[in-house]
DNA sequence: ATCGCACATTACCATTGCATGATATAATCA
DNA sequence: TGATTATATCATGCAATGGTAATGTGCGAT
């Protein structure tokens, strides 16, 4: 989950994006003028990315590029609409984007999951104790060495753990990871979960008559 | 010196685009409908950056979000006041960037630098290990010696270096340094991955059934 | 025309992945 | 408990896959 800090003096928008960008898997951090994120950024706080008010009392939005980008947290500032000077000043020192207020939801979003993006804090990574497992890279590493799975094996854990603690039939493993409809018997899966178990030796457990379930945690 | 295509229809503002980023040192080439871009770049024509209205005649602008980028050229569109259907299409098409008619020339050319400098056609080195590719002379560097690679190989390779740790699939490898659909039947791939891994040493690892994956660190 | 080069395509081989069959073990229920 | 079914494991052969060398093709320069 992404963590996005909020820099924003009045109240009703910083509720409104807390709100909106909570509803839409966000976790959000809320501050209502630049010496918070500056206080919160000296304890320790750290973010993915930053939506900055430019205008904001004690200390204004330009004073927090320096901080948050050399916290490498990338920043898109909220400006009043017509303030080119704010644009322009943001933009060539540093900030990754802007959005003149008011602005639509959907359309704030977008450009944060550009910036995210470019930023690579996609998650690319799916932990499950001690194996980790790189989508990216179609890897997946235990005590530091790569297992080597097989495609079969790889996607097949992949929906797994994507669907940790969640039982899943036979036959929907077969069409989700061997895709179409698949006549051979299924315990062509049995035979891959064995080999998972040997190598990876994750929890996954059989649920009689209908399939496997990762257990995790 | 950057070439920059503006493809706009009301030739008062392509005019003025032409002259006022003349001024600033870009050279421009004019274009005022869809298909005309088109024609140009099958004709071998190419640029660092697009500057694309989204209304026009004949061929729109989203219709060239697809040509233009996968001939590397990033695209800065133009759209109407709160057209917010286009923005959100256009970003989420992959466009980099938006601009609302009218703008202030400041601001589009703080963009447009933006915009190259995210696509490294300003700065133009990728290290890798002793390996250095220098994307503007366009060649490989290992201990002082040019590699001398061949066109498709420095694509190949620039793309494996630009996604680097990532897998890639060959018909995303065939896609956008050859610019064809995958028929499927094709081992050209391979050939050029091993030319690539003779001349350059580079980890260039296989991902089984997928396609390979450039490993640094 | 000839040569050289970039690139595509093909063929061959070693290797690996994987479906299947046989058999062993565990779970379930009369 | 024994009968029956479901799951686990092992073993095997075929097919798919990727590496690579050889061959074919188009093109521009000499």
């Amino acid at each position: 989950m992404r963590r996005i800090i909020i820099a924003e003096d009045e109240l009703a928008i910083n509720k409104m994006l807390c709100m909106n960008l909570g509803l839409m898997g966000y976790e959000t951090v809320a501050k209502y003028d630049g010496q918070q994120v500056i206080d919160w950024l000296n304890e320790g706080g750290n973010a993915d990315l930053a939506l900055v008010d430019v205008m904001m009392p004690k200390v204004d939005g330009f004073e927090l590029l320096e901080p948050l980008s050399s916290h490498g947290i990338p920043i898109i500032f909220l400006t009043a609409r017509g303030d080119l000077e704010a644009k322009l000043r943001g933009l060539t020192g540093g900030a990754e984007d802007y959005i003149v207020k008011p602005f639509e939801m959907m359309e704030l979003v977008v450009r944060m999951e550009k910036v995210l993006e470019r930023h690579g804090k996609v998650e690319s990574c799916i932990v499950l104790g001690d194996v980790t497992i790189d989508t990216e890279k179609r890897t997946v590493i235990r005590n530091g060495t790569d297992l080597n799975l097989t495609p079969m094996e790889f996607d097949l854990l992949l929906l797994l753990a994507k669907k940790k603690n969640v039982a899943l039939s036979r036959d929907r493993l077969l069409n989700e990871v061997w895709g179409i409809r698949y006549e051979g018997g299924t315990r062509t899966v049995d035979v891959h979960i064995a080999q998972l178990r040997k190598k990876t030796g994750l929890n996954i457990v059989s649920v009689p008559k209908i399939g496997y379930r990762l257990e995790v945690d």
